[in-house]
RNA sequence: GGGGCGGUAGCUCAGCUGGUUAGAGCAGUGGACUCAUAAUCCAUCGGUCACGGGUUCAAGUCCCGUCCGCCCUACCA
């Protein structure tokens, strides 16, 4: 099990059949902002990124583009995926594929674990199979087709005709674990998030559990069944190991990296927290194995009101608004202006006004004023604060309340209430210098003193967000650093330690303070439609 | 059919276990200021809290019903 100050942290592992959308780079973004809080609030921390690359419907697309199923992963894991991670600044310490060699030894380990302990068996499956789900639906959840599928059955999801499959499958008996599910929601309600998504899994559980298909017989695109080599792991089965096959999981040897690391936390996207707060724990639960340690369910990105979607056209590239407001901004928005669990509007426009407001006027013009301020008065060299009034107590206090609250909010993965609490250190400090005028107290010789403390003060409030606004804004936050001379006498920023930000004080006068260009220089119009 | 979530200022959203004149940000308007990215700060305009009943001394906040949106789930066939 893993010590109590080590925080792991995965997203799902994207399916290799299309190119990454705004959404995949939302979860990929959130989860490595709680990554990157962790590790530098002290955590031992880790975090998992990777690609699903079996199943049929992959099959089917390398085919229907003339290549090998393989080559179709390899080509969208080289072109698509892994470009995706640097667009958006992720810093994952782990990359996992599902055809990798370590991923499918796992795979058949666990099955076969499960196999001599009892809980797989084999019987014979007939329905109704959307090779776009990769599931088997039942007859209820069809629906007529239109158009050129006029009279036939039709997956209301995908739009296009299922096929009729009978098969014999081996079954998992995830039927058994029905009130050991409910007995885990019940007694540690955080691990499923948020209440909306846990309310609906409870209730799905409740009306009872079938066991669960793990094989197929029809297409061989897939990890093969130890015992039987005319089956293949059902894409989900296989897919849902990525977690504990990255940490070397084995089902007799130790491994070390399991060990610390397992339980991990899951970001999903509310349409797969099924499969991961039910299944996935009932695999686990039939292995004897440790329960993940929190499934949080985010929700859909809006456009014009609507989940996006490609087919609608509002699907949107990652690179379209990096490519025009940077990564930082990227990261920045979605987990600002999102309630993160809950659906959340994306406008061009939105992301505009917030990235103009609050990045550009706010956060980027305060660092530019300071470190302007310190130049022309002090010739660069960062003053100390000596006579402290009741409005620099203010901002001490402002600040010491916006960390216990971040931090807080952080631990309960409510990203955009740490983001906001952390906010009100940007507003109080241009609040605090526009009525401390220091530009006029520095045309009075004698209150240099005064001068000196208030350009500190805005200058050690600058430290402050720059250690806490790393995790969120890592290139905008790394040139502030710099520019506040802190590297010399502190370190490295991604050193600094999230819990002691709000320590006052730790700039050390006499930093040489230099020149900076803008951190989020203003944005031309006619690029955000 | 059963269930969940949401419907609060022009826009995006807060409002916990019911309690003074319903809040924030943005946008709008007026003013102050000039260190700064034509930035900042202050003030101000703006809401029948979807609708109709009910409980209560008191209800966006609880109960019932209706309408709208999204979602989970079931079924007739």
């Amino acid at each position: 099990m893993a010590a109590a100050d080590t925080f792991s942290i995965s997203t799902p592992i994207f399916y290799v059949n299309d190119a990454p959308h705004i959404g995949h780079a939302y979860t990929e973004v959130a989860a490595d902002v709680l990554a990157r809080w962790n590790r530098q609030s002290g955590r031992d921390t880790w975090s998992l990124t990777g690609t699903d690359e079996h199943g049929q419907k992959i099959l089917r697309t390398a085919v229907a583009n003339g290549v090998s199923p393989k080559e179709w992963a390899d080509k969208l894991v080289d072109e698509a995926w892994v470009p995706l991670l640097k667009t958006i600044d992720i810093q994952n310490d782990d990359f996992i594929r599902t055809t990798e060699d370590r991923h499918e030894s796992v795979v058949q380990a666990f099955l076969q674990k499960l196999y001599d302990t009892g809980f797989i068996y084999d019987g014979e499956y007939e329905g109704f199979y959307c090779v776009g789900c990769e599931e088997f639906k039942q007859h209820g959840d069809l629906v007529e087709g239109a158009g050129e599928f006029d009279g036939q059955l039709v997956c209301p999801i995908h739009g296009r005709p299922v096929e009729v499959l009978k098969e014999k499958n081996y079954f998992f008996r995830m039927s058994d674990f029905q009130q050991r599910l409910l007995d885990l929601y019940e007694s540690q309600p955080d691990f499923l998030q948020p209440d909306s998504v846990r309310n609906e899994i409870v209730s799905f559980v409740r009306r009872g559990l079938d066991d669960l298909s793990i094989s197929r017989q029809s297409f061989d695109w897939g990890v093969r069944v130890p015992w039987d080599d005319s089956h293949v792991v059902y894409v989900w089965f296989d897919a849902l190991l990525n977690y504990i096959s990255a940490l070397g999981w084995e089902p007799t040897a130790d491994a070390p990296a399991f060990e610390r690391f397992w339980p991990s936390n899951h970001i999903v996207g509310k349409d797969i927290a099924r499969f991961h707060s039910v299944i996935w724990p009932a695999m686990l639960m039939a292995a004897d194995l440790p329960v993940p340690r929190r499934v949080f369910a985010h929700g859909w990105l809006l456009v014009g009101g609507e989940k996006m979607s490609k087919s609608k056209l509002t699907g949107i590239a990652p690179s379209q608004i990096t490519d025009v407001f940077g990564s930082d901004a990227f990261r920045y928005y979605f987990l600002r202006a999102i309630n993160f669990g809950q659906d959340g509007s994306f406008s061009w426009e939105d992301l505009s006004a917030r990235y103009q407001a609050e990045l550009a006027n706010g956060f980027g013009n305060l660092a530019s004023r300071v470190v302007s301020m310190v130049g022309r008065y002090c010739d660069g060299i960062l003053p100390a604060a000596t006579e402290v009034t009741a409005a620099e107590e203010r901002i001490h206090e402002v600040l010491a309340s916006a960390v216990a609250r971040a931090e807080g909010a952080m631990d309960r993965f409510a990203i955009h209430e740490a983001l906001a609490a952390i906010w009100t250190v940007v507003d109080e400090l241009n609040g605090y210098l526009t009525e401390q005028e220091p530009w006029k107290v520095a045309k009075d010789e004698e209150r240099t003193a005064r001068l000196h403390t208030i350009l500190y003060t805005a200058a050690d409030g600058l430290r402050a967000l720059a250690v806490l606004l790393s995790p969120v804004t890592p290139q905008a936050t790394q040139k502030l650093w710099r520019a506040l001379g802190a590297e010399s006498a502190l370190g490295s920023l991604t050193d600094q330690r999230i819990p002691d930000a709000g320590v006052w004080g730790q700039l050390p006068a006499g930093a040489v303070v230099s020149p900076m260009e803008g951190l989020f220089p203003r944005i031309e119009q006619e690029a955000a439609v």
